[in-house]
DNA sequence: TTGAAAGCGGTACCAT
DNA sequence: ATGGTACCGCTTTCAA
């Protein structure tokens, strides 16, 4: 059912009043600028019949509220994945970057599930929005971007597409990284849990990790690769199961994602298996309960807010006209806990 | 420094242009309407010079895009707290709702830090939004409410204020809930860890909470009630330290928000207790990892992703003249789990 | 107590 | 290849 968003103007003249008198009573200064009380009535009566909405891009042009120095930054989201941390990472981002620049940006989150970015990005080439922030898009969605060409600044997070600028984590690294972790702590056999074709930035860590263990003689049966597009506690806890229900599992484990490390302790402690003494656990990411869950447990750290912030940075830099598009690097490191201690 | 937030007419003066060539240069279209090669260098110089930024607010209400059945919705967030898990409801609520109704809705999000919503809260009566949803306000931002009013619908997410829409939990329910919980276990000595005088939530539930504890002849003393306003894994931890390291603690734990139990389990832990034998859990809030971690959680849950859902929904229909100003209550329930198990 | 009209900063049509 | 100008929807000043 189409709602009629009727406009100021069809309210006064289907009541005979001038749009200035309709406009006062909308605001609620009827009562300020003496409209009588008949009329405020009446109007009001109509603007609900009318199921009146203001035009707020009118509203602000007019009052000239928000134009000053404002940057209309809009942050596509996938609600599919579990960002929430990188959620807190950009609202601080904002008002970092308000205050460090003397500017004002409106931060505007437009949700898409994953896949579908198609349905919401026409949003981008009708002059909404000062610039684009990307997060969590999967392969079809990267294709999208790839295929198109839009006239505003569009900045992904990790993922690397030619024509646009990007903060990236070299995730091949973070693979490598572990490989050669397990390498020094005499490792032979790896597995991988939260391999996700459709995810680019774990699909290149799983590469590296891959690569690197097959140079270092590091044994990974297949069964010991699972999949998950989840990324959650729960879809942790059922990929190690999978894992763990078939005949045999590895010395040193790879977990693609922090979020869903409490699943993945939850199911070894089902099958009776403790870390580091049957499986060593590394982890990827920054999430603070790593540090304090029992064991705590190795990660490759990603710096999260500073990736976070580099990506606004780089785009208020863009609009400004102080840089080009380009591409920047946040390096990962490696994190020793107890789950798979330093081999020093 | 202030930027010099020039306008197409500015540029198109300077340059001896008419404002119709400059803004189709700035558009893109230089090409395509043959803008000859040389004057576009020359407006694209211009514009850099006097760091132009387009007023978004102008070109959307000339295109007539996202004016149309679209609702402008601030979410005023406090960037202090850990409301990450709310974030992720919100954004799936938005998509719900634009699905539901036929509408659309351009979600704004406006970051601020606890105690300075005043700061930013004059964007509310600029007529800048649609309607607003308030999200982790402490005591002095519902003050800041209290003493003013606002022309458009603002609803509190679980906070009652005066003249104002909410939708709530009964906190004060839920600290009973607890106790009678307790009280049902055998529990004689009981503890609170996250206490926050400056939040009206916690503050209710630990009301109840020590109202029904007295009731029912359960000891609460001074030193196990911990106070924590950052609510996360880290304060939980050195929160549980400070009372672990005094002299005596309670058989019953009441932990105000899910966000710092693993920190709470790690102090126990490098203390040598045990939950349940040594302390009983009872948690509050409803995140996943409560039922994967070891010991898997009691909570008193409470339906977030119905709380998000509920104000936005309320917020539309206000909107739509549906409904006046009103409160919405969302009822919690006991999940019991091996932290302290059901009495039964 | 109400109305007329200017104008916010752009875009796009139609002329030239 | 470039310019003139109406107009998007609303608020506000000033006049009646």
């Amino acid at each position: 059912m189409k709602k009629d968003n009727s406009k100021i103007k069809q309210i006064a003249d289907s009541l005979g009043l001038s749009v200035a008198t309709v406009s006062v009573v909308l605001n609620g200064r009827g009562d300020s600028v003496r409209i009588s009380k008949k009329t405020q009535k009446k109007v009001w009566d109509e603007a609900k019949k009318f199921n009146y909405t203001p035009n707020i891009y009118a509203r602000r042009l007019r009052t000239g509220v928000g134009s000053d120095n404002t940057y209309v930054i809009a942050a596509f989201w996938n609600v599919t994945y579990y960002l929430n941390e990188m959620f807190a990472a950009l609202t601080r981002a904002v008002m970092e970057q308000e205050e460090e620049k003397g500017i004002n940006i409106e931060l505007v989150v437009v949700p898409y599930t994953s896949g579908m970015i198609s349905e919401e990005a026409y949003k981008i080439s009708s002059n909404r929005y000062s610039g684009v922030l990307v997060f969590g898009p999967s392969g079809n969605d990267t294709e999208f971007f790839k295929e198109n060409e839009f006239n505003i600044p569009v900045i992904f997070c990790n993922r690397r597409i030619d024509g646009y600028s990007s903060v990236i984590i070299d995730d091949f690294l973070a693979g490598e990284m572990c490989a050669m972790h397990f390498h020094e702590r005499g490792i032979k056999t790896a597995g991988l849990l939260g391999v996700d074709p459709d995810n680019a930035a774990a699909t290149h860590r799983c590469q590296g990790f891959l690569e690197k263990a097959k140079e270092l003689d590091i044994s990974v049966k297949k069964s010991w690769i699972v999949s998950d597009n989840s990324r959650n506690t729960s879809s942790g806890y059922s990929s190690m199961n999978r894992m763990l229900d078939s005949s045999s599992y590895p010395e040193g484990l790879y977990v693609m994602y922090d979020t869903v490390i409490v699943g993945v302790l939850r199911s070894m402690k089902e099958h009776g298996l403790k870390s580091p003494d049957d499986i060593e656990i590394v982890s990827y990411g920054d999430n603070v309960v790593l540090h304090y869950l029992t064991p705590t447990i190795t990660t490759i750290r990603v710096p999260t807010t500073q990736l976070v912030l580099s990506m606004l940075s780089l785009l208020i830099s863009v609009l400004e006209g102080k840089k080009t598009a380009t591409i920047i690097k946040e390096d990962p490191s490696m994190v020793y806990r107890e789950s798979s201690p330093s081999p020093q």
